[in-house]
DNA sequence: CAGTTATGGCACATTGTCTGCCATAATGCA
DNA sequence: TGCATTATGGCAGACAATGTGCCATAACTG
């Protein structure tokens, strides 16, 4: 069996009362009496699951962050290693539409600034894999490096601004944003000679 | 007069030792006991200048983040609101060439993750100033507030990049990049008819 | 049903913030 | 120079929040 059904509860509870304090008031000003009191879960018993505020946090995040994840690290079958503009596309297309369904979420940890920390790791990661991609183009101009930090960087000043903006436009349009504003242009730079 | 010698004195040695403390061990681990210690100041003393940390932190990046601010904020003579492009280049310019005098500032400013809150008010009026110029021109595909968000948080992580590898391309390079990474090509997708 | 385990509450130590009070020392000005 | 002003520093203490030990109780698993 996976574990203990309280422990589930109590875990549930106390992840679902960060998030709402954290909407409520920004996760800076949140403590875990306000956590565990809004959860209706004993103070003392917080200190056997987690050993402060932020390993809840980031537990929490991480579960919910996990389909983003798959999005932004995609398996990488031979024919898209080929074309990355192709690539990035496609996931361009995914990512709009998964913070459209998750809006209430993606908010919070997107636009609180004090929670930066916890995309910190997501974005390096997800440069990594960008820089990897990029890679096998030839690169004229610019090196895989900087351009990956870019693209994925520019990414998410994209959701913000989007979120920010209460998604006043379509996710297909975002797609599209990204795709000529960010994608094409840094495809361009790396690959043609001056 | 300007103030008694006194309080130049106590905040000058605040301000030091918070930037100090938060090299060392990042800013949310600072704390203010850090600070006096360190300033070799008063405990008590401390609440006469200051209400909380992030207050003499904003006094302290106000202070050093004066010259950016004026950078980013050029006045707008009428030659270069006709032409953004070239407006924009100069900036650019400018920028890398500032970072690389100095690198120490910067590199707690930008790079603390607990610090972007102080940086966030600077980016907004940043993309505000840049949004009324890209408004001067046809908004083809895309509106003057995405691509004002764009260049501007574009910018700023490729300002954090350079940093985190260590300044390895010449502020001229780095001028470049902008330019051709950035600025040409968010003026193509704003200009051109598809 | 029995043994294990999670929970909740209490008391308590600890750390860090912030204030009131008062003596001392540095400053600016006449 | 000397005096009135004002900033400083230290101490005691209130307060808020974290984190732990202990023990009784409740819930779960097999």
């Amino acid at each position: 069996m996976s574990q203990d059904r309280r422990i589930r509860r109590t875990q549930k509870l106390l992840g679902e009362a960060l998030i709402a304090e954290a909407r409520e008031k920004g996760y800076k000003n949140v403590t875990i009496q306000d956590v565990t009191k809004r959860a209706d879960v004993g103070y003392r018993t917080y200190f056997r699951h987690y050993t402060g505020l932020d390993e809840l946090l980031i537990s929490v995040a991480q579960d919910r962050l996990d389909d983003f994840y798959q999005i932004l690290d995609l398996p990488l079958p031979g024919e898209l290693i080929a074309d990355p503009v192709e690539y990035f596309r496609k996931i361009g297309d995914t990512i709009f539409q998964h913070i459209e369904q998750n809006q209430k979420m993606f908010r919070v940890l997107l636009l609180d600034g004090s929670l930066r920390f916890v995309l910190d790791p997501v974005m390096s990661r997800s440069c990594q894999k960008a820089e990897i991609l990029l890679s096998g183009l030839p690169q004229e101009n610019i090196s895989a490096g900087v351009a990956a930090n870019h693209i994925i960087s520019s990414v998410f000043s994209l959701m913000r601004w989007w979120l920010e903006n209460d998604l006043s436009y379509s996710p297909q349009k975002m797609g599209d944003i990204f795709t000529n504003l960010i994608i094409k242009p840094t495809w361009l730079v790396m690959t043609q000679k001056e």
